[in-house]
DNA sequence: CGGGAATCGTGGGTAGCGCCAACGGATTGG
DNA sequence: CCAATCCGTTGGCGCTACCCACGATTCCCG
């Protein structure tokens, strides 16, 4: 195999876009099968970690789209993991309740992911593994922070 | 701001996708004022490094398919950056060559890319920086070895 | 209290990226 | 010499992340 240019491998941007090909890749095969995507999860992660919440919190939380949540909650409906109910209290907004197939999915969800970052950090020791989470943590901070 | 899930920010598939997008986002705001795209970048510095080369050995190096290599290299050949001529050895082939205005350009695009670095990496200092790299180059390199 | 600004859900559309299928021309290997 | 392979090229697909526009609702302020 023919090795990728010293000037590619220097620069981290291209590095993390790699990377995030490979992770994209590891976890559409791991969450296809069980008819679930990554969207999935972090819908009903923010759902479990904040409690109910209208559309628009969940993807300012989430970082999805407000246009792509709308799809997302529908599929979520539909697996019957979600409700979405009108808001008595401000009829603009929906008010989406995890149902306790959707909390039972969330921890399905979350040990295949889990088995997905073993995967995709394989060559890494857990300390390493730590340090990696850790450094991306700040970066990732610091464009949300400075963008908001 | 609210904040994402907990769920979410221990993922590492996670946090690298957004870093990714972030990245990605960097780079084409540099990139399109110069009318340049990453994957320039990408073939040019791969002709430094390796001298005149086919599509196909560009293509495998830099990880792009070869039916995007074809447009890439018609990119560059429009702006003189490229030469692309028959090769007499093996007439399947195309051999690319970089022009002096292409060698130019690659430091260009190079010096563009250091600045997109330094933004991205921002918070983190030179050695966390390094560590970085090395850490994504090892995960890297692990699925590149293993898928091929 | 009234009306303009902002918010929410929703539908529609767009651009780029990574990928695959297929083909004709050329070369290689058995 | 025929089959398998390689190379460049075209065309197309699917997904993701966006953006805009719209009606309905609520908020804010004069």
């Amino acid at each position: 195999m023919e090795t990728a240019p010293s000037r590619l491998r220097g620069k981290a941007s291209w590095l993390i876009n790699k990377t995030s090909l490979h992770a994209h890749r590891l976890i559409t095969e791991g969450l296809s099968p069980i008819d679930a995507r990554g969207y999935h999860f972090a819908i009903l992660a923010a759902l479990e970690e904040y409690g109910p919440a209208s559309q628009a919190s969940l993807s300012q939380r989430c970082g999805i789209d407000r246009s792509d949540t709308v799809a997302m909650v529908n599929e979520l409906a539909d697996q019957q993991l979600v409700v979405r109910a009108p808001d008595p209290d401000d009829r603009r907004r929906n008010v989406i309740t995890m149902t306790p197939e959707g909390r039972r999915r969330l921890d399905q969800l979350d040990a295949v992911l889990g088995e997905v970052q073993r995967d995709l950090l394989a060559p890494l020791s857990p300390a390493d593994r730590e340090r990696l989470v850790e450094l991306l943590g700040r970066v990732l901070d610091h464009h949300t922070s400075s963008s908001r």
